[in-house]
DNA sequence: AAATTAGAATGGTAAGACCATCAATATGAG
DNA sequence: CTCATATTGATGGTCTTACCATTCTAATTT
């Protein structure tokens, strides 16, 4: 069974840390409030203000606490959010030099199972959303290859509203790392390349026509469509 | 474009931060290597040794480097691990943001690919290996309720197993932080709950049959179900 | 040759000082 | 009186210096 630390005992600043992580996370300190000042925990924990500091980065890293400035400021207690988990998997990714035919086969898995929830899920009001930001990247793609990097804007946050119609976080925090990671590769060269925006445009479309006739299936077949033309684009650099 | 990190250019130990992590990420520092001492790394930033090592704090958090005492330790730059990932997991899980339900429904997705693609890429090696820890697996389930706990161990194993044969790096990562997550919290109440080892057992079984078969819609099938059986117990549980 | 000891490099901690920031308050101008 | 400005003090950010703890290396001793 893993899931074990190692006991280093030395080093004061662990303890420091596991005791206020452990405040924290039973609720002894809530969101919004803030801790005691560097110069407070000093004392309390008699430990010098570096060790005190170093904990504290800890727990900022963490994504328990921030901290702020001046008067008034200290280390306040955080809502736990998605953030960390994205920035871990995004260091992951690109230590690990995940590749982009990798990183698009997982997307179309994923971003599958976003979209086959996401019919059965979507509100009227979401639909809507979905729609108004069709609309946007149809009026860019008329606009011709000049506003491509609208047009991609628009396109991601088609996927990233998908992704919160599931209402689950998990989907939420992998569905920002797909397209974090991705896009910025996106943008370099398909400047170079241009892009069929008119097919990509219509698949928007037509994924909505599909949700707005429950048919998950047929959304998934259109995304997967989707998301491999804009793999395709990658296909044809490689060559070069 | 969102996803830019607020400037906040006071603060220099993030801007070591920085510049090593670049280092490291880019490859010019590699895994296994030693990173200058603290004394020598004050001399090339031109900062204080406490600014140093708030910058080693974030950067060991990050999971990018470990720490190493005595002559010729120092901060050694680490392999990449999913361990980082799996902790702010575990942090959102324990705060509430992430329930056992949306991992559950998250795993379906996930797992549902993997099983798929499992089908088309396993070569005979993966198979034998899947039956193995089948017959390990129905070992224990014959057994009786004191080996719940090898029995869980070995169907985690068949999971990974499965993660690995995508030969994806993503769905690697991703299974393994599931598993290590749900893991742990099955174990504490399956014991009290106790748990219907026979059909869990029955599932293996089938979904190696199938995988064998080359019927990827059918091994996606009797994975969700199984998942569904997992997560039942807590809905059984949170009852109480 | 093996065991022991001493030395040195390195991280861990401490204490004290000063600067930068920022909110609250006091002060001044209109 | 009201609003703008200056002052003050608490707080985080950084620097310096010093010493301790750990651990590898090598000299010393047995």
């Amino acid at each position: 069974m893993p899931m074990f630390k190692p006991a280093k005992q030395n080093r004061i600043f662990e303890d420091v840390v596991e005791q206020i992580q452990d405040a924290i996370l039973s609720g002894q300190v809530k969101p919004g409030e803030t801790l005691p000042s560097e110069r407070e925990l000093r004392e309390v924990f008699k430990v010098s203000r570096g060790t005190i500091r170093e904990a504290l980065r800890v727990l900022e890293q963490k994504g328990l606490i921030e901290i702020k400035l001046g008067v008034g400021g200290g280390a306040i207690v955080k809502e736990a959010s998605v953030d960390v988990l994205a920035e871990s998997l995004d260091l992951l990714i690109r230590h690990r030099k995940v590749s982009m035919e990798h990183l698009a086969e997982f997307r179309i898995g994923v971003e599958g199972d976003i979209v086959a929830m996401a019919v059965e899920r979507a509100t009227p009001q979401d639909i809507e959303e979905l729609e108004r930001i069709t609309k946007m990247a149809q009026s860019y793609c008329d606009k011709g290859p000049d506003y491509v990097r609208q047009f991609l804007e628009a396109d991601m946050q088609f996927h990233l509203t998908l992704s919160r119609i599931t209402k689950n976080p998990m989907y939420d925090a992998i569905g920002r790392i797909i397209h974090e990671n991705i896009l910025s590769y996106y943008k370099d060269f398909i400047e170079r390349k241009g892009i069929k925006l008119k097919e990509n445009c219509d698949d928007l479309a037509r994924l909505v026509a599909a949700m707005k006739a429950k048919r998950p299936e047929e959304a998934r077949t259109v995304l997967k469509e989707h998301i491999t033309r804009y793999a395709s684009i990658f296909e044809e650099k490689k060559d070069q």
